[in-house]
DNA sequence: TGATAAAATGTGTACGTACACGAAAATATA
DNA sequence: TATATTTTCGTGTACGTACACATTTTATCA
């Protein structure tokens, strides 16, 4: 004959001497509800260090949430596809609760096609937003509106410090640029010149590439008067004779290292491949079938992995854990700064646990 | 008069024309339902391509799953202590479930100890293991115990080709010991004598760091003649010389690099920090406090991470995910090899997210 | 063919929480 | 004091699943 265990709200309203009803009107603060017996339930809870039953109460509010993804559409740019594959998981990672996530892609270079992406994404009164804020002067402008509309977002992939969303998921840019610089001054065997190469038609808005490259020139600082020389070379999309280029500096006698800002670091190394004794060293990012191919081949030396996908799922997670588990998120989630090479670089790969 | 929109094992139950009670005997296969309702319920199920709501579930069998641990006790060790620090972690990832875990403990060197934690953990009648199998032969035996049985365990941070339990947790040793050997080769300025130093009084019994100084020395076969000289040496704990030898080592003339194939980087480190104009370069394993000094101030130039606290945390993960979530896991769950360097550090330190 | 056992199926309750609705108590108004 | 109004509180039902128990159907045998 033993005392049923009560637990949870069950248990305060017991404690509180009071219905279960009025410890969830305390719980959501709805107002109704006595000082006294108030008085008597926050007691309780806080004797018992109640948590809520999140499995439970997801069982009861079955709403749906919203989110909206503001991202660029990949066209064939591996890298924004692992973004879209990131959601995917995101999906499955709460696969038992009820979420949603909606594109709104936009043109990559195009700053008119990403304020209308947000705008849209914004319209659609969504839970929440995640979105990499690519242009430096809209993304601020949009922030404004989210603000204006009590909107929560994140931002990940480009780190912005007027950024106040909920949370800013990526890797510290600087940092990675000084960790590039480390490893082709340790890699290169004749400290000859050293090429910054940019891959985009509008540096002045990649926050994060001209941070790659301060990082990266900090770095060597520390040589003093011995450090290499350092040039930085933008090519564009549009330029039509940039194979050309390329191939040129393939070829160059007194470049003994690249280092590319961004993911394409296989467009470079597609050219250097062909050589033999193969000398110029190459540094670069993320794990792209292209980059992986050409690692393995021998024509890439480093890459630094950004992790696309891993950004994506965590930015979902986020809104998630926010909304769904009431968790407290932190503003900035730097992910490390993971060094690959071509020996370590199998066990990057394959690996799509959670 | 919108029709209730049924879903789960009700809509199941109407698709074959039976009751939840018939859906739920197909569902756990506990019999007693006639063919031609096994088949029309199987079909629903398929139809729907029905996925238990987990939520649910766990709501209403409130067993408290219960896991052991085989680990070694701490004793002041880091790396051990990270382990430790995983299981919290696990715990509080699966808060809203109910699990605990028990810890076995065992003297670190004493194969007694080690057979005496495993039996008492295998009699208290678990619904799984997490084991660490320091001790080859006494981990076979135990792991026969567990099939005789039908115990479900799961090992890490020692891989051995004999367990057979639902999966093995960690790195690829022998790969991890190419990787060492890359970058002592990359960093060493010149191609001097190299020492892998072993930190163990049974180095017999310790498979995996025989496995790294087999992919280490595997690394330097490439280079035929021109590769560097390599010695092993082991240093046992109860040699009370020892501070001597370290001094030894460090004063060495002709070494150029040392690979410590356990997370005692720190022993040597600390000695080689005290030379004016460092030559010896020092790779090891794992972001403990003291390694972590000792690379802010220099003296170890690369560590690579085994992730211990990782490790024991996706031991539990994985019971879960079997038991709670009934999830397959996969046999083998290799994590990847990271590289830290003085740079990318800071980026894999204070990371306490999930 | 009827009684009985066995097999097959349906029903009710519980898990912890949210919320609508109605009942009760407290306060205000005539 | 009786009635109306507001405030406070309790009850019932639902979410999707598991399982015990009751009920019905089918098979077995005298």
């Amino acid at each position: 004959m033993s005392v049923k265990k009560l637990s949870g709200i069950r248990e305060i309203a017991r404690l509180a001497g009071v219905s279960i009803g009025t410890v969830d009107r305390v719980l959501h603060n709805r107002g109704s509800v006595s000082p006294a017996s108030l008085k008597k339930i926050q007691a309780a809870i806080k004797q018992i260090n109640y948590q809520p039953n999140i499995i439970a109460r997801s069982l009861v509010v079955n709403k749906i949430f919203r989110f909206a993804a503001v991202v660029p559409e990949p066209g064939g740019d591996e890298y924004w596809e692992q973004t879209q594959k990131g959601f995917t998981a995101a999906l499955e990672d709460w696969s038992h609760f009820s979420i949603t996530v909606d594109l709104y892609q936009f043109k990559l270079h195009s700053k008119n096609s990403f304020t209308r992406a947000a705008n849209l994404a914004l319209q659609s009164a969504p839970d929440g937003i995640v979105i990499t804020p690519q242009f430096y002067q809209q993304s601020i402008n949009f922030f404004d509106l989210c603000h204006q509309a009590g909107m929560p977002y994140v931002t990940f992939n480009t780190y912005l410090h007027q950024a106040k969303g909920l949370s800013f998921i990526g890797t510290d840019s600087h940092l990675s640029g000084m960790v590039a610089a480390d490893l082709l001054n340790m890699s290169m065997v004749t400290k000859s010149k050293i090429i910054v190469l940019h891959f985009d038609e509008d540096l002045v808005n990649s926050a994060h590439m001209i941070e790659k490259e301060k990082g990266f020139r900090e770095y060597f600082q520390q040589f003093k008067n011995k450090a290499p020389k350092i040039e930085t070379m933008v090519l564009n999309n549009p330029t039509h004779n940039y194979p050309m280029e390329l191939k040129k500096l393939a070829m160059s006698n007194d470049v003994g290292g690249i280092f590319v800002s961004t993911s394409k670091a296989y467009e470079i190394a597609a050219y250097i491949k062909l050589q033999e004794g193969k000398r110029i060293k190459i540094v670069g990012y993320d794990l792209l079938p292209k980059n992986i191919e050409l690692m393995q081949s021998g024509a890439i030396d480093f890459l630094i992995n950004q992790n696309p996908l891993h950004q994506a799922r965590m930015g979902i997670n986020t809104l998630a854990n926010h909304f769904l588990l009431k968790k407290k998120v932190k503003p900035k989630q730097f992910f490390p700064i993971e060094i690959i090479s071509p020996y370590n670089l199998s066990t990057y790969i394959n690996n799509d646990d959670e």
